[in-house]
DNA sequence: TCTGGGGTCCTAGGACCC
DNA sequence: TCTGGGGTCCTAGGACCC
């Protein structure tokens, strides 16, 4: 069995763009404060240098909450809610820009901090991770509270960590406290403390299987557990309803990675307003062409080439269209890009108006290796 | 007052090869 | 003529996560 024999935590900084931002700006502590929005979000500097910020009430886009301090939430505002929305809900509620170079900053130490004190790390995005304790079982809650420690030394910033035998139960025991919460749950509180919560609870439970899951009247993961097999089977297929089942009873075989390569790459920018590709024709061929030298970039700074170059399309309707085209060498020059994509463009429908388009580019391998062609390669592999 | 951007993984069909 | 499978690559879409 695999809920027990094994001990990891999962770490997740507390409202961590938000918890950053307030850093810059303390006199913001205890106020409801919105991450989100581009430049246009920014506070402005008086000249005797008092600040003055922008609130939710001032903002016109499309822009959405990527994160929302404690106070804010208290109001109702939430993570990806259109922030026009969020201004009905809190309209005094400060707004700022997401700084993303910050946010890296932070990351970086806080995940350095955690290193210092237990190295098997795997990265989850900017602010999670999970931690590999089984070298610490005799003392995991000693470690686990000088990570914490480690973490706010650091940074300033407090994280929640979740104590479990695997990875599954990690990452819901993290969210049970928080902010500033340390969980610990042994395989035999399953019943107890999991199955009383909702299937959404579950990483890798969104929206859609929510909802299916609520059609045959199952809510929490009790409810799942006990649920006939066959049933899950005709509703979810056979692959999705065993791992269902497994979830359900709290059991996850996952190891830690501690490193992994990139597969892909990709830039997209919604418009201020929507597109049509005959009638903004040159404002869309400007932006195409930008959006190609951002992926080049990245591919540059990466030192990675890609082979499999993608465009998406995201209608009025909020449909989406994407089209791919693998060439024959791998690439990481612009003009390549932006011509391989240019061809994708032809094969999508463009009668109708659009707000999104994204360029892309996969099966990624190491710039190094390609120095030569891969018949040279192949060539020199034979030989 | 509709709904961002950057990712991963999975599925499924068709082409193509052996 | 007609009968097979297995394996890999490519493409499109979709669910999900942070």
């Amino acid at each position: 069995m695999s809920s027990h024999g094994s001990l990891i935590a999962h770490l997740d900084m507390d409202a961590f763009y938000a918890s950053v931002e307030l850093l810059r700006y303390p006199e913001l502590r205890g106020q409801p404060v919105v991450i989100g929005g581009g430049s246009d979000a920014a506070p402005i500097v008086q000249p005797d240098g008092t600040r003055v910020y922008k609130r939710l009430r001032d903002y016109v886009g499309r822009g959405v909450v990527t994160t929302s301090t404690y106070e804010a939430r208290a109001l109702g505002v939430f993570s990806a809610m259109g922030i026009m929305k969020a201004a009905r809900l809190a309209p005094d509620a400060v707004l700022l820009p997401t700084d993303f170079t910050a946010y890296r900053h932070y990351s970086g130490l806080f995940k350095s901090a955690v290193a210092t004190i237990a190295p098997e790390i795997e990265n989850r995005g900017i602010d999670e991770i999970y931690i590999d304790l089984n070298a610490y079982k005799d003392d995991a809650q000693g470690i686990a509270r000088r990570i914490k420690q480690a973490v706010h030394e650091a940074t300033g910033l407090s994280c929640s960590i979740g104590l479990a035998p695997n990875k599954l139960l990690a990452k819901i025991c993290s969210d049970l406290e928080k902010p500033n919460g340390l969980t610990i749950l042994t395989a035999a509180e399953i019943p107890t403390r999991i199955w009383p919560l909702s299937v959404k609870k579950i990483n890798g439970i969104g929206p859609k299987a929510a909802a299916k899951l609520a059609t045959l009247n199952i809510h929490t993961i009790a409810e799942l557990a006990a649920c006939d097999a066959g049933v899950l089977q005709e509703n979810f297929g056979r692959s999705y309803s065993a791992w269902l089942m497994r979830v359900a009873q709290g059991i996850d075989e996952r190891q830690i990675v501690t490193y992994s390569e990139p597969k892909s790459v990709s830039r997209e920018t919604t418009f201020e307003r929507d597109l049509h590709a005959r009638q903004d024709r040159a404002e869309l061929s400007a932006l195409f062409t930008h959006l190609c030298e951002r992926v080049a970039g990245d591919l540059v700074r990466k030192n990675v080439v890609g082979r499999t170059v993608g465009i998406k399309l995201r209608y009025t309707d909020f449909s989406i269209v994407t089209r791919d085209s693998t060439l024959e060498w791998p690439t990481d020059d612009p003009i390549a890009i932006r011509q391989a994509a240019g061809e994708c463009l032809r094969r999508v429908p463009l009668d109708r108006r659009f707000r999104l388009l994204g360029v892309r580019i996969g099966s990624l391998s190491p710039k190094d290796a390609t120095a030569m062609r891969p018949a040279e390669q192949q060539r020199l592999f034979e030989s």
